[in-house]
DNA sequence: TTGAAAGCGTTACCAA
DNA sequence: TTGGTAACGCTTTCAA
């Protein structure tokens, strides 16, 4: 940077005020340094900034490398958690940490080498976000905990995304459906969104006054294939699923057609909280009710870059979903 | 780091020596040294490590969020590459890129806030590699492109894993195998994994007397359905399937399905450098070669911090694969 | 609008 | 075996 000063013929504080923008630098001098600047292929180093300001410019989100998704939802957080960062000029990168392992979590967070941190699958009691905390290192969480306080948090519109599901499915006419949700482990354990899915759905079906059939299941193909074999031989009048879990889905066909029922014509399956990738792998392209993927990122980035720089934080939201009608889902058979 | 000289009574440097261990200090004073380590609760801080040594102490893994993957397979990859690096005391971080961002990567790479870089999913002619390399960043191969020279690599052995497969299925009575492999565009392309699996399959075949049939096929399980559909209407004396695709596994067993046949009664399925969580989401629990995965991710770490320390690296590596029998896999039909 | 210089928290060189 | 101190490449305060 010295080098910088010398050829644009001023001193070094003032290529580094144009380049920090912190002071008003002429126009004359300034195209001086940049002129200067791209002759000798300056590049600002991170590290020393970083060093000197008390800011990396780099924001981590804790990357579960071993969760149970099929990646494809958290990479659509991921990219708009990349692209939110970008433009405010900062770099994301992924620590690769699984959620129960919070004293990892906590080492990184205090290393002080990332200015903030986005926790992605918040669990109601998640020892994360102290972890984050403690080391004073804001975090912004994606799902949210059981008291967020004020704390920047995105989550899911479950109820919505359930509701709109349910509508979209009885508008064609279906009156029994079933509902296929995560594990009984997690239900128990209080998780977020499948609680509060499987209320959303009890909710929208009796208030329709329709029976609200539904069952937990593990996120693999062999258990939705067995959940929803028996599903179907309890209540031999379904003729629509909604399912909120990826890999169910994948046996969830097979049951289906092991029952011998053809998709749209005999029976309807709707994807909650899916992502497009998801249902293009289906058999045919499956009609599912969209996560906010990226809008998820961006949203949780930007709560936190302004809690970075002192503004004042828009409060946690829940983002809705959208439905997007595909081939898996008709009218019931007449 | 002044705070704790101070407390034991020694000069700073000392206190850095002991953290290095670049200079012999006595065993007193280092014990009086890390009891005020202990008592202050001193970290080091990364970041003016990295100014002052000019080693960050971070390798960064260039990680694709956008492949076509299901994901399980780069996260065994990224599993060993974290443990390799935690044991030589580095930190690994994911870079969120994909593939076809020869330019992200080179700048992330120029910025030196890694010591090294590790591409995944390497092409034979990938711009990557150029880019991390114009940077002066070292850089590890996963996989590898067309003259790899005396870079690190390490890919896997192809040539084994279907070597494996077809002794396998051949071993069971089979004698009519098909091989659905991956893209066509992937295969005109040269990608490596592509193009030695098929040379491998018919090299396996041919050299047992056998007739080799094979496919490529997308990336997705409707393009396995179909691939599968048309072997068998091409070749209805088909008994075994090698399938070296993640997602066409799924649109296989549909496929076989439709045409009426059981696995393995009828005809078995076997898997090829695919992961065991693949495996377990199959319907069956599926026969299958495995990927060497974490030992991949490990060795190029490995590799990368011997470039790193100025150490003769070990020149790359073609890591076996190894059979698992599970139940998609019997002699067939008598 | 600009310059000079004091840090930022380490490492590593030069002496002792 | 230890201490003092000059970097490392920036940001930012204090002066002008």
């Amino acid at each position: 940077m010295q080098d910088v000063a010398d050829r644009a013929g001023v001193s070094l504080s003032t290529v580094s005020y144009t380049l920090t923008g912190k002071r008003p630098v002429s126009a004359a001098t300034r195209v001086r340094i940049e002129q200067a600047m791209a002759d000798l292929g300056f590049r600002r180093h991170p590290v020393a900034r970083a060093l000197a300001s008390r800011r990396t410019h780099v924001l981590a989100i804790a990357y579960p490398v071993f969760g149970v998704s099929l990646g494809a939802t958290l990479n659509e957080i991921v990219h708009g958690a990349v692209d939110a960062a970008r433009e405010a000029d900062y770099d994301l990168v992924l620590w690769p940490v699984s959620s129960d392992e919070p004293e990892l979590v906590a080492e990184l967070a205090a290393q002080r080498t990332a200015d903030g941190v986005l926790l992605m699958e918040v669990a109601l009691d998640d020892p994360r976000v102290a972890a984050v905390e403690q080391a004073g290192v804001p975090c912004a969480l994606i799902g949210r905990t059981a008291d967020p306080g004020d704390r920047v948090w995105v989550d899911i519109d479950f109820e919505q995304a359930i509701e709109v599901a349910v509508e979209h499915l009885v508008g064609l006419g279906h009156r029994h459906l079933g509902f296929v949700n995560r594990s009984q482990a997690s239900f128990d354990a209080g998780y977020g969104p499948v609680v509060r899915a499987a209320a959303a759905f009890d909710a929208a079906m009796t208030s329709r006054g329709l029976e609200p059939v539904s069952t937990t299941c593990d996120v693999l193909p062999v258990a939705g294939r067995r959940a929803t074999a028996r599903l179907l031989a309890e209540h031999p009048d379904l003729t629509g699923f909604l399912v909120m879990n990826e890999l169910a889905l994948f046996g969830v066909h097979g049951a289906l057609r092991d029952a011998g029922l053809r998709i749209p014509d005999d029976v309807s399956v709707v994807g909650v909280a899916i992502t497009g990738e998801i249902s293009d792998m289906y058999d045919h392209p499956l009609t599912y009710v969209s996560t906010p993927g990226p809008a998820q990122g961006r949203r949780a980035v930007e709560g936190l870059l302004e809690l970075l720089d002192g503004r004042r934080h828009a409060p946690g939201t829940n983002l809705p979903c959208a439905l997007r009608v595909r081939e898996t889902s008709g009218p019931p058979p007449a």
